[in-house]
DNA sequence: TAGATTGTTAATCGATTAACAATC
DNA sequence: TAGATTGTTAATCGATTAACAATC
């Protein structure tokens, strides 16, 4: 068995934005490029491109560049986007119904297969093409069903909870948008997106901004 | 003038963390805590929150540890949220709703002062105590209030023009939920929370465990 | 062939961790 | 006082950048 070099996370959250720009270029019909054209679109450094790059093996060609249409696929299997995923959401609140009919699934080959929620006004309602259920029927939904990633859009209260009876389930990759932090094994991929900590972040360049004009 | 150090962004995407815990720890009566225990809250380094929070003074007490209450609101005037903000959004579909709805603001002295959107079935219609405005009018609106910051939540295709006109209107600050990167000037303060990519790096984790137990 | 650009090693830079003196 | 924990310096680690040989 070949020893898998570890990637950084740094290089991890690298790799959907050269995706997306190679599908792009593909879109536009655009064949070759280099490192240098993909540190002008991206703003990392063309060093740092084909470092990046070369964790996974050699996608370029010396003196020429890179296939844009190979470089695109090989990334896209690197990700994991040459491949199908089920999910459910679990949470049908504003950003559980955003995400739902958030288009990005459609388009990348993941399909929302449920949606859960507890408040009885919600439940029977649809979205998209999914009722949504009583969250108390999740785990044997699971238990009948294959699928591989659950989106938590709970409150902060009881997405602990959710998220232990989704492993216990076999679920193996969780998207969590609840604004807590949640613990689970180490072999369940977990993704956060924390509005609050963004929302934080961003006042805290702001400010410094200003702070800065002011001091001239 | 004190010469300020230069913050790293990586401490500053932790500070939102602290400020959470903090502010649980406060909510629950605790008086004081310690980069020890703060270390197993955050999962921090307990060396590297003593860093974190050296590089804007020292907070803590020798022998005894940090006042919870000091710390809180000390971190909270580092992040700025001792301050109050006014924001619009613009664009008024799904992302945009939500952020509409989004309690985050409320709770931190954030205020949705108007949305706008081209459509002319959403133009009129009402989300919390904001009609929707159609985004025409947005230029003008802006010219005539005192606005601090702006979410973006339009299609990928208009985001640039969005936030050209929002940076020549002087919005310093810039929240953005469009799927693609926005140039702005370096003085505006710009968050972008990419869903796509995130949702790889998920991806990209949960195929990494899976092939990691296929292995044993 | 000459020019271009990769793949890869070495150098640099910056962030994290370890250690411990200061001190409450 | 003894014990605890900070503040801060030094050591380590890892990521980025620079440089250049390989080669198309």
């Amino acid at each position: 068995m070949e020893k898998e070099k570890k990637i950084s996370n740094a290089v991890v959250r690298r790799l959907p934005k050269y995706y997306r720009y190679l599908g792009d270029m593909l879109k536009n019909k655009i064949i070759k490029t280099s490192s240098k054209e993909l540190s002008e679109m991206t703003g990392f450094s063309a060093s740092q491109i084909r470092q990046d790059l070369n964790n996974f093996g050699g996608f370029g060609q010396q003196g020429f560049g890179y296939d844009v249409k190979n470089l695109c696929e090989e990334i896209g299997k690197i990700i994991g986007t040459d491949k199908k995923y089920n999910i459910i959401i679990v949470g049908a609140g504003n950003i559980g119904q955003a995400i739902a009919n958030y288009t990005g699934f459609y388009e990348n080959g993941y399909e929302v297969r449920a949606i859960f929620d507890k408040n009885p006004k919600m439940i029977g309602l649809s979205i998209k093409n999914n009722v949504i259920v009583d969250v108390d029927d999740m785990d044997e939904y699971l238990a009948n069903n294959e699928i591989d990633m659950a989106v938590i859009c709970t409150p902060k209260m009881v997405c602990q909870n959710i998220a232990d009876r989704l492993v216990a389930n076999g679920i193996k990759g969780i998207w969590n948008f609840a604004p807590t932090d949640i613990n689970v094994p180490k072999d369940v991929a977990l993704e956060n997106v924390h509005l609050n900590e963004s929302l934080f972040s961003l006042t805290y360049y702001y400010n410094q901004n200003l702070n800065n004009t002011d001091e001239n």
